[in-house]
RNA sequence: GCGCCUCUAGCUCAACUGGAUAGAGUGUCAGACUACGAAUCUGGAGGUUACGAGUUCGAUUCUUGUGAGGCGCGCCA
């Protein structure tokens, strides 16, 4: 039984023997943030105080005479009633054992039997992946590896939208460009993709098969310029997402969602919810959660983009996941109720689909706003800004704040390879650690750490048992930002320990065994950590 | 005009979901290497949590009003 809930336990006897039965869903036991609050605290005083019809302290006093002391050194009440609890010390050293024996298992919690399927970046394959993917890409990702280590399981899905008029645009645009390389007149499409992106594409095509597709009729050839884009691009999409540590489970297109007839007996389906306006067919959302209904066919009979969308998540739904995450920009927030209502159309609870809002990005660089890339004059592009300030930091910045917070991306931050950066003060932790472990390599661990009771020491015993706690925390929560907070956290606690307590010691091996025990643990929370925001744990820097 | 998000130290953000003296980084000031990596550590200064009202033992957190900023409000995707 882990501390948190013995502690519970206690607690819930000593109300009783008090004489008073309630049930302990309010009060919380929370690891005090000051070593001169103790090891754990709670509030179970002042939340119990109105069945005690006394003061909040006078109920603490109870409580605390009633407590069997198991385990706990001392129990003090401060501040309006809370009740702090000093553990004994030798309580926290077996952690250690614990952490070497689960080494990059540690951590995990127990298998949650919940399936779950994250849908992130999902960008149409028109164009390079740009920095606006990019934090919905590192925080979606992130989440994935987060939920997974939790004990959820997880799928992560990217949908092509490979169905509608931007394809055809992406085709014409190949197809002019394609034309210009080969040395005949072209005119681009208006609304088409100007980017040199597309014309790289087009010269892929033209070292493939030279000129072989003049030879096409028109239509023939718009349709082989089209397939030939979507592959080309989405190869080009998957290798920048592989190049930033991410990768799917599933890709699904949207041309095979609309196979079989599934739109047309999703309008069946629908009906009852669907009216005429004019030529067009609206969807009734505001039956649900929407503000306002929604066009799904339009006059001239082609669908809007919700309807086939509407299709694709009905069918994630069916193949029997509890929970939809959609990973979304906050430009689409317009869009989740319009869904959510959808779902509700077909039966599912507003909850079956969840969306992470990604807010906006600002790239700062020497104190302006970075808009455009330099090289080609359109947005900058996924490749370019990793090229520039290093995946691990891009990672890390963008797992380090919650996702519904508009974030300033400091690039010279990012780029200074110092102590300011927080990266490179948690990579220097883990480092660090290597490099002592490697130099007291000839001295045999003593995993039991039981030399380990100087202050730092037990401050990062305590972190490091919390590990799992944050991970589940962090996973509820869908906040990967916690998972760096307790990165930077232990940073800090292992340079204190460095700081305080000399590790290899040849006049004193017995303490040495011990620290060491504490430096390999350390290292391997550190790693698994860093592990589920993707950023590397390098041996040396 | 309506809806969503945001407002906390000079700057970028936390605060264990309603708890103790609101914390980190950065910037700034002052210190610490003839021993394991100074990419580190120790300390100081810096706050009316945008502003007002309410809910209660207790509010940065919940409700509400005002103000400021961002984003949406297509038979685009």
């Amino acid at each position: 039984m882990d501390i948190i809930t013995k502690l519970k336990q206690l607690i819930r006897e000593a109300i009783s023997k008090a004489g008073i039965e309630v049930n302990l869903d309010e009060i919380i036991i929370e690891h005090s943030k000051d070593l001169a609050h103790g090891d754990y605290a709670t509030n179970a005083a002042m939340k119990l105080c109105r069945y005690f019809h006394k003061a909040p302290k006078e109920v603490a006093e109870i409580i605390k005479n009633n407590l069997t002391l198991d385990g706990i050194d001392k129990v003090e009440i401060a501040g309006p009633g809370f009740i702090n609890f000093f553990m004994k010390n030798d309580s926290l050293q077996p952690i250690v054992k614990k952490i070497i024996d689960e080494k990059d298992q540690f951590g995990r919690g127990e298998d949650k039997n919940f399936k779950i399927n994250v849908e992130f970046v999902s960008a149409n394959p028109t164009g390079d992946l740009h920095v606006g993917h990019a934090r919905g890409a590192a925080i979606g990702d992130s989440l994935c590896r987060i939920l997974s280590f939790a004990g959820y399981d997880v799928t992560r899905e990217y949908y092509i939208n490979d169905a509608g008029n931007q394809i055809n645009n992406l085709a014409k645009s190949l197809e002019a460009r394609y034309r210009e390389l080969l040395g005949l007149p072209f005119s681009l499409p208006e609304d088409g993709y100007h980017g040199e992106d597309v014309k790289n594409i087009a010269k892929i095509i033209i070292d493939d098969i030279g000129d072989k597709a003049l030879s096409f009729s028109y239509e023939k050839r718009l349709q082989f310029f089209k397939e030939e884009g979507i592959r080309l691009e989405l190869e080009k999409i998957k290798k920048d997402l592989k190049a930033f540590g991410v990768y799917f489970d599933v890709f699904s297109s949207e041309i095979k969602i609309r196979s079989n007839q599934a739109v047309e007996n999703e309008l069946d389906y629908l009906a009852n919810y669907i009216y005429d306006d004019g030529d067009a067919k609206v969807l009734k959302t505001t039956a649900f959660l929407d503000d306002k209904d929604r066009v799904i066919v339009k006059s001239n009979g082609d669908y809007t983009y919700f309807l086939p969308d509407i299709v694709y998540h009905v069918n994630k739904m069916s193949r029997g996941y509890d929970q939809l995450i959609d990973v979304l920009g906050a430009d689409h927030h317009g869009y989740i109720n319009r869904m959510k209502s959808a779902l509700m159309m077909h039966g599912y609870t507003k909850d079956a689909l969840e969306v992470e809002l990604i807010q906006m990005v600002r790239f700062i660089k020497d104190g302006q706003e970075l808009k455009a890339s330099k090289r080609s004059g359109d947005a900058i592009t996924l490749r370019e800004i990793c090229e520039e300030v290093g995946v691990d930091a891009m990672r890390y910045f963008f797992a380090m704040r919650a996702a519904s917070a508009h974030l300033d991306f400091d690039m010279n931050l990012a780029l200074e390879q110092s102590s300011n950066n927080p990266v490179y003060y948690a990579q220097y932790a883990h480092a660090r650690l290597s490099s002592i472990l490697e130099q007291g390599k000839d001295i045999p661990l003593d995993i039991s750490a039981s030399n380990c009771s100087k202050n730092s020491e037990i401050a990062l015993l305590k972190h490091l048992a919390n590990f799992p706690n944050v991970v589940l925390d962090s996973a509820k929560e869908r906040a990967p930002y916690k998972i760096t907070n307790y990165i930077h956290e232990l940073a800090e606690l292992v340079h204190g320990f460095y700081t305080e307590c000399r590790v290899i010691d040849r006049d004193n091996i017995n303490v040495s065994a011990s620290r060491l025990a504490l430096c390999l643990a350390s290292k391997q929370v550190m790693k698994n950590a860093l592990n589920l925001i993707g950023v590397k744990a390098p041996e040396h820097m």
